[in-house]
DNA sequence: ACATCCCGCCAAGAA
DNA sequence: TTCTTGGCGGGATGT
């Protein structure tokens, strides 16, 4: 409510749903989804919705990542269409499968090098802990210069990084992350913190796995493995958020929650060997009669703060009309329906975690400093997470069985320090 | 009070 | 340098 706005919103209140990515999309759908257009401008697609063009990149990023649009050129997208949807997430299956078999077997590309120091640096240096986790756990470091020295792992294309943190019940949670390599290169890069990129990774937790329900804290503990910076995971989530509103008005995706603790959570929809294109198709094109289908579609109706009606443009005027309702109809997936062949883990470069084995309070054991690997084994199952999916579950064993013959070999060859 | 996510600032990258 | 792109997080709105 902002009290200093000069305009009263009066009968035309401001109405977020209006204004969601998730309506925008469906716009944007709408709008592009006919056989005669191929090609999108931006501003055009900005100026017949009725948005800002920021609001466009938001979409179009995410549409990319999936293969519904690809970029030509500056300000250009050509429309590629449902059809190409299957086909890209046949691609990230692959991909997300073989960056697993990789991890899984610890083997990389024969054109792997050692990675220089530099990138080293920057990838062990920090935890992506923040200073909470430093706090919690002065040995942080210990840990952290001794994996200095794993080149064993740099060479096989693969790298690891140990986040050392403090859970709620005292007990020290080891979250092991590994990235491939390339994007480890690029760490800081912007892509690496991509709308894209998330998308894909999101979208590669149900193809490279079977689960067909994720929650919201799984999917963020999964994608962005730093559940104990708050800020941080606060960012990411949102932008969880604009990814699932716009994969949920294709009908990828359905939010919905967990039978059990009814948090909020995704399921799956795009299940391959079904004909979920169609069916989005129609959906589509029933949505699309709901509402005024064409050139009017646009989702400006009230400014947030100015609540002020969206006479016209300059050359293109748009008289608002009520929109359709956002989000209402939601049906019920039939998970039985929804079933991928493979059980193999995803995993990718950018969530890298897994899920964390815990290990007893380290206080005392000032001088307790070498852990076998039988030692973080028997923790690691006493103490590993609840998933309430039995997909979740396999993936994290899958996760839990790597990490120890990592772990194992290492320790083999050197005295790992761990505090 | 917590969940959701719109909105626009502003920095990085491209032309 | 200007323009495009898009990460990011404040804070408004919804539940």
């Amino acid at each position: 409510m902002a009290s200093s706005d000069p305009i009263p919103s009066r009968h035309c209140t401001y109405n977020r749903k209006q204004k969601s990515l998730g309506l925008l999309c469906t716009n944007f759908l709408s709008l592009y989804d006919r056989g005669s257009v191929h090609l999108i401008g931006l501003d055009d697609a900005a100026i017949r919705l009725g948005v800002e063009r920021r609001r466009i990149y938001d979409i179009v990023n995410v549409l990319e990542s999936i293969g519904l649009l690809s970029r030509k050129a500056k300000n250009q997208y050509i429309w590629r269409g449902f059809v190409a949807i299957p086909h890209t997430l046949q691609e990230l299956k692959e991909e997300g499968l073989k960056d697993n078999s990789n991890f899984l077997r610890g083997s990389g590309n024969d054109n792997d090098k050692v990675s220089d120091d530099e990138d080293d640096e920057e990838t062990l240096s920090n935890p992506a802990t923040g200073s909470q986790s430093d706090k919690l756990n002065p040995n942080s470091s210990t840990l952290t210069k001794s994996l200095k020295n794993g080149k064993y792992i740099l060479n096989k294309e693969l790298k690891f990084k140990l986040c050392l943190l403090m859970s709620e019940n005292a007990l020290l949670v080891v979250y092991l992350c590994c990235w491939q390599r390339n994007q480890l290169l690029h760490f800081e890069n912007r892509r690496e913190k991509s709308l894209a990129l998330l998308t894909q990774n999101f979208v590669k937790l149900f193809v490279c796995s079977n689960v067909e329900l994720i929650s919201l804290d799984e999917a963020a503990k999964l994608l962005l493995g730093d559940a104990h910076n708050t800020s941080v995971m606060r960012t990411k989530v949102r932008r969880l958020y604009d990814i699932a509103n716009v994969l949920s008005s294709m009908n990828l995706i359905e939010k919905t929650h967990t039978t059990d603790t009814r948090k909020p959570a995704f399921r799956w929809l795009g299940s391959e060997g079904k004909t979920w294109n169609e069916t989005l198709h129609k959906s589509n094109l029933n949505e699309s009669r709901k509402r005024a289908f064409g050139s009017d579609i646009t989702n400006i109706s009230f400014e947030r703060n100015n609540v002020e009606l969206f006479t016209n443009g300059d050359s293109n005027p748009n008289p608002k009309k009520p929109r359709m309702e956002y989000g209402s109809g939601l049906g019920q997936a039939d998970e039985n329906n929804l079933k991928q062949g493979t059980k193999q883990a995803s995993k990718n470069y950018q969530f890298g975690p897994f899920a964390p084995a815990c290990v007893p309070k380290v206080g005392a054991s000032e001088n307790n400093n070498l852990k076998q690997v039988h030692g973080w084994d028997s923790l690691a199952t006493a103490n590993s997470p609840q998933y309430q999916n039995e997909a979740l579950r396999e993936l994290y064993s899958h996760y839990m069985e790597a990490w120890k013959s990592w772990y194992s070999e290492i320790a083999g060859k050197r005295s790992l320090q761990i505090l």
